[in-house]
RNA sequence: GGGCGCUUAGCGCAGCUGGUUUAGAGCAUCUGCCUUACAAGCAGAGGGUCGGCGGUUCGAAUCCGUCAGCGCCCACCA
């Protein structure tokens, strides 16, 4: 078999992506085995893949390729999410660009568009999951929108209801006048915005004026003025009043006064209260409860008026009397003329500031009082804090707690109302005479509205339902649930399997919208949690630091990377320096470095395919080969378990990359290695085989397709066989381990000594050099090894070096490499000199503490003991450096 | 304005319940090798007074304080 020296990752991973899903090996059902389980944090159904996904569906499949090997039944459930306000904000634009309004369609008409591109781009992103090796078992592939997910979440919102948990009422909420629906405080982003802070001038009313009236003209007699300092001028013709603050002696003078309002000439009382900062501007504040958190609580408080002067696209409306029709933000630039022209402007100053802007439409969000639906948080935040605090949900990092406690701690109530579309409508009837009723169904609905009314001719045509749609994550917060019908059919088979989950991967940036309400909801639906570990990942950021986006276009195509490295390649690229929690800046090199390693694990393979056997016996280096890496193997397999449960998952992968690439592949197999055209033994081989064989199984979670290609070469197994599935443990470390990695690792600085003087002096590797110890020889046992790998005669025990030998030490014992003409006098001493000094210092540094009588009675026994070594061993080094040095030098 | 976290080799990181041969791997760099598994490779080398200062201790990268820089989260100063 000719096989090529790159490995080609493009003629294998389809291959065997196929063969797993023809096989069925994703697919999981209940049964006797300890489940695994895995939600994915469901991408937005009309998305496509981008380098976020990656990272962490990569994390993902890991974590399950890992347990499904350790024989527990992995169930790793796939996904989409209808993302009600991203979808529908796309579906409009497509709509316009046909030249059509959404508000020229009925709801009918427009979910009919809705669903068709849905359909259209639905799913693109979960088929380039399969590129990257994403082993989910699509036959449960759900949508948050799906005939059982719906339905949960109806029943979920009536059950509330029913509880008293979620209410209807007026309050000021977060208005995105583009998307023109509700958002919550979650959706909400401040931006530091540069802008302008306008000084107004408020002149003092005469003592008849009416409160609230208009004054014909302002400017006519009036001397005194208050000035108030604003960033939003455009606002004013909504105020209805001016507030000072009680104590503050500046503005005392304004005490029960009254102010006009600028150019709008509204008369408006002065208030009084402690809110008021004297410091800022000039301790006088506009009051416009209408578009304003505080001024609302203000205006509540002092019983003012409120004027509501916009419209649900942000222009004004006819209430506010000027302007009308205008974009708010125009009406901020003609208002600051019209001011300055009507000599009502005292300044403008720039000013820095923090705007609340839409997440999902990043425009500027107005406050504004409006009828929503609220789900109560006290209750659910008491219910999701202990679990998380007292670890039974562990958060890793664990940094990620206190942002947790910290929410939970001042949550606010939840606006899950939504005036779009797109999305799970929410189930109130409005009765004709006033008043609603909630229900699952049409039905249940017409049957609650006649007990409530007593009109048993009620008919569904009387009922209006709730235009609104509920906030997307309403859905998803049952998604660990909902996935097994848990709502529906609470204690089913499959859920009673699958639940709790496993591990939740996500970032840390969905911890409140997502991770805090799937707790919530877990422990009020099912009284239990919904997984018990969470893995934040790292944002994925570009070299320089900034996060990926579109708008940047920074970020790669993932498909193309996974076509140029190969999708193992890149799954290692993006782990590599991705700990938990900390940000990963994205290198295109590290995708560089996982196809590299990629080629390594096929070299190791091909040479181990080309050997001839013989059926000789098993010479001693191979019998000590394959004893030593035996050891190192159980070692390192311990190490990456262990990693494993700490979800290090970037520190797992490097030590199999080590023990690959070190370890078998650079130590091990030039070991064993028969010299060319010479065949090896059987028996060695086949061990090197097995030892090759429990590698991949180590890999195999990270780098699922080339593993799975070598296994079946090496282990030749049989149609539907996968390594996969294949549940084989590696032994745990034994005993008489440690001896024998600690014997070659003094072999291998013997090796490396030789080594580093034929680099010095320039000496091919094939030239046999002859090796002397000096005294007694510790790695006597291991002289053939030493022999090959060195590339020397055996080692010859000396009591004296010969004068023109370069040397070296291992352990404390002197190593000698003869070099006759060769020998550099000079360097050797310069060499011997250098570490000599080295060693001095190192020396005095053990001696000062043994020196120091608090050291030695205070310091455990063992330190001391170990101290006393450091000094015995040093003074051993030190002496044989002295002796080497005087010889040179004669 | 509050809270949290970070600062260790050129880069991104590990080490941090204080003592394991005067700080570790990877990538990058430098030197030498096209040695019939792999140049997408091999061998070797250089590189850090662990952000600054102060303290606790026999002993500090590791614990405490403080300052500086960076980042994240939360918050109603117009």
């Amino acid at each position: 078999m000719e096989l090529a020296s790159k490995y080609s990752p493009q003629e294998v991973e389809g291959k065997w992506y196929k063969y797993w899903e023809d096989h069925k090996l994703f697919s999981s059902k209940p049964d006797g085995r300890e489940p695994f389980t895995v939600v994915i944090p469901p991408p937005n159904v009309t998305g496509i893949l981008h380098m976020g996904h990656m990272l962490n569906e990569t994390i993902q499949d890991i974590l399950v390729r890992r347990a499904r090997m350790e024989g527990k039944n992995a169930c790793w459930v796939p996904g989409t999410d209808h993302a009600s306000i991203a979808t529908e904000a796309k579906v409009v634009n497509r709509l316009a660009e046909q030249g059509i309004k959404k508000s020229d369609l009925t709801r009918e008409e427009f979910l009919k568009h809705a669903w068709d591109w849905t359909h259209e781009h639905g799913g693109i992103i979960l088929k380039q999951l399969r590129r990257l090796g994403a082993s989910c078992d699509w036959e449960r592939t759900a949508f948050t929108m799906d005939e059982v997910r719906s339905e949960s979440v109806i029943k979920v919102f009536c059950d509330l209801y029913d509880k008293g948990l979620i209410y209807r009422g007026v309050r000021m909420v977060n208005w995105d006048p583009k998307a023109k629906t509700a958002l919550s405080d979650e959706e909400v982003i401040y931006k530091e915005e540069h802008s302008k802070l306008y000084y107004l001038k408020y002149y003092v009313a005469p003592d008849d004026a009416t409160v609230y009236s208009q004054v014909a003209s302002p400017d006519t007699s009036l001397k005194d003025y208050a000035v108030v300092a604003t960033t939003r001028p455009e606002t004013i013709m909504g105020d209805t009043a001016m507030c000072i603050n009680p104590n503050d002696p500046k503005n005392a003078w304004l005490k029960g006064k009254k102010v006009i309002v600028p150019l709008v000439g509204r008369v408006i009382p002065v208030i009084e209260d402690d809110y008021v900062d004297v410091e800022f501007g000039t301790g006088c504040l506009k009051v416009t409860p209408a578009h304003d958190v505080n001024d609302y609580m203000l205006g509540e408080k002092h019983q003012l008026k409120s004027i509501d002067i916009f419209n649900d696209d942000g222009t004004l409306s006819e209430a506010a009397g000027l302007y009308v029709g205008m974009d708010r933000f125009d009406v901020r630039k003609q208002i600051e003329k019209d001011l300055e022209a009507a000599g009502l402007m005292e300044k403008v100053e720039d000013y820095t500031n923090k705007v609340g802007c839409s997440e999902r439409t990043g425009v500027a969000i107005e406050p504004k009082l409006s009828m929503q639906w609220f789900l109560k948080m006290r209750h659910f935040a008491d219910l999701a804090l202990a679990p998380v605090m007292n670890d039974e949900i562990q958060f890793y990092p664990t940094k990620y707690k206190n942002t947790y406690k910290h929410w939970l701690e001042n949550i606010k109530d939840w606006c899950i109302s939504r005036q779009l579309w797109w999305g799970h409508r929410i189930p109130a009837y409005y009765l004709p005479e006033g008043g609603f009723v909630v229900a699952e169904t049409l039905e249940q609905a017409v049957e609650k509205a006649r007990q409530k009314t007593g009109n048993a001719a009620l008919a569904a045509a009387d009922l209006r339902q709730d235009e609104d749609a509920l906030d997307t994550w309403f859905s998803s917060w049952l998604w660990p649930i909902s996935l097994f019908d848990g709502i529906r059919k609470p204690g089913n088979a499959e859920f009673n399997y699958y639940y709790p989950t496993a591990d939740l991967v996500t970032g840390p940036d969905i911890i409140f919208f997502w991770v805090a309400r799937m707790i919530m909801a877990g422990y009020e639906y099912t009284g239990k949690m919904p997984f018990k570990n969470v893995y934040f990942t790292g944002i994925v950021r570009d070299k320089l630091g900034r996060k990926m986006s579109k708008q940047l276009g920074n970020s790669p195509d993932p498909i193309d990377l996974i076509e140029r490295y190969g999708a193992d390649g890149v799954r290692m690229g993006m782990l590599l320096s991705a700990p938990a929690g900390n940000d990963i800046l994205f290198d295109e090199s590290l995708c560089e470095q996982g196809r590299n390693f990629c080629n390594k694990i096929w070299n190791c393979f091909r040479l181990i395919e080309g050997w001839q056997t013989t059926d000789g016996p098993q010479p001693q280096v191979c019998a000590q080969a394959t004893e030593w890496f035996g050891a190192e193997l159980r070692r390192s397999a311990a190490e990456i378990a262990d990693l494993f449960k700490k979800y290090r998952l970037s520190e797992a992968l490097m030590e199999v990359y080590r023990l690959l690439t070190d370890e078998f592949s650079g130590w091990l197999l030039e070991m064993v290695k028969p010299a060319y055209g010479e065949p090896i033994d059987t028996k060695t081989l086949q061990e090197v085989k097995d030892f090759f064989n429990d590698l991949l199984h180590l890999l195999h979670p990270f780098m699922p397709f080339i593993s799975e290609e070598l296994w079946q070469h090496i282990s030749e197994r049989g149609e539907g066989e996968s390594l996969m599935v294949d549940v084989s443990a590696i032994d745990a470390p034994r005993p008489a381990d440690k001896d024998v990695l600690d014997a070659v690792a003094l072999l291998k600085t013997a090796v490396q000594g030789v080594r580093a003087i034929r680099n010095a002096k320039n000496i091919a590797k094939k030239e046999e050099l002859s090796l002397q110890v000096v005294g007694e020889n510790p790695i006597e046992a291991l002289g053939g090894l030493l022999a090959k790998m060195a590339g020397t005669t055996p080692a010859e025990r000396v009591e004296k070096k010969s004068d023109d030998a370069s040397a070296f030490i291992v352990g404390t014992t002197e190593f000698a490499v003869p070099l006759g003409h060769l020998i550099d006098v000079s360097a050797e001493i310069e060499k011997a000199e250098a570490d000599l000094k080295h060693l001095e210092g190192f020396l005095a540094g053990v001696l000062k503490k043994l020196s120091n009588e608090r050291f030695v009675a205070n310091a455990p026994e063992a330190v001391v003991a170990l101290e006393r070594k450091k000094q015995s061993d040093a003074e051993q080094k030190i002496a044989v450096l002295k002796e080497t040095l005087a010889k040179l030098k004669k």
